[in-house]
DNA sequence: TGGACGATCCCCT
DNA sequence: GGGGATCGTCCAT
């Protein structure tokens, strides 16, 4: 039976997984291309799914990135090839996930800053109830269960609060997402007229970049 | 080898 | 709106 799901997961997931081409491109082209497109995590034979709504592009010679002062052991993945993973940990506690994208050798990348969660939200709450072990969560944090009911913009508003969600944590740094636990698909064809745009949140060089894209309206945007 | 700090979150006032 | 939690990373001694 757990077979059968993890197969039938696993040949859904062949169709539709965006191309590494996708992830190629200049980065604030696919930062506003990731917008409503979905990410999908399987995780303990579960599938997770959230649509993405924000995002914030990091790119060469951006004094707010962690590429801006070249590679390091930390940052290495942001140099390396388009399409995977770039998971860092912060503040002692919190994961934060991004997509590298951009040729290889740029250190370029984008931050998926919230998720609208679309599919498994009960393996969500679970995720960000647990207090300890299991990726992404970090002994003494803790959440009143009463701010993650299923429709809670609290789930997944966050940079930190999806990676605790979608249990992404440092084992994940790394991992490809033309692979099979983590990948992004195809979702809702968002116009133009949707997108906000404004500069990125929590930094303190390079404000005067307007690199923070968002969905419009959307309750599961951070702030 | 030490110290400052961070692409955050949560609770309290 | 403010502060504490908490620790890996990086740079300055």
């Amino acid at each position: 039976m757990f077979f059968v799901a993890t197969l039938l997961l696993y040949l859904g997931s062949l169709v539709q997984k965006l191309p590494r081409s996708f992830y190629l491109r200049p980065t604030l082209q696919v930062a506003k291309k990731l917008l409503g497109k979905h990410l999908v995590r399987i995780h303990h034979g579960k599938k997770l799914v959230g649509k993405i709504v924000e995002v914030e592009a990091y790119g060469r010679d951006d004094p707010a990135s962690h590429s801006f002062r070249g590679k390091t052991k930390r940052n290495e993945v942001m140099f390396g090839r388009a399409g995977h993973l770039y998971v860092y940990f912060t503040y002692g506690m919190h994961f934060c996930a991004n997509v590298v994208t951009g040729p290889e050798g740029k250190g370029e990348a984008v931050l998926i800053r919230a998720v609208e969660p679309i599919e498994g939200v009960e393996a969500m709450i679970k995720n960000r109830l647990q207090v300890s072990g299991g990726a992404g969560v970090k002994r003494g944090l803790r959440i009143s269960p009463r701010l993650l009911s299923p429709l809670s913009p609290a789930l997944t508003n966050g940079p930190a609060k999806l990676c605790q969600a979608f249990a992404i944590g440092k084992e994940e740094n790394g991992a490809d997402l033309l692979g099979d636990e983590i990948f992004i698909v195809a979702g809702d064809k968002l116009p133009a007229s949707m997108i906000g745009r404004s500069s990125r949140i929590g930094i303190r060089n390079g404000v005067d970049k307007q690199w923070r894209f968002f969905v419009r309206g959307n309750k599961w945007v951070s702030r």
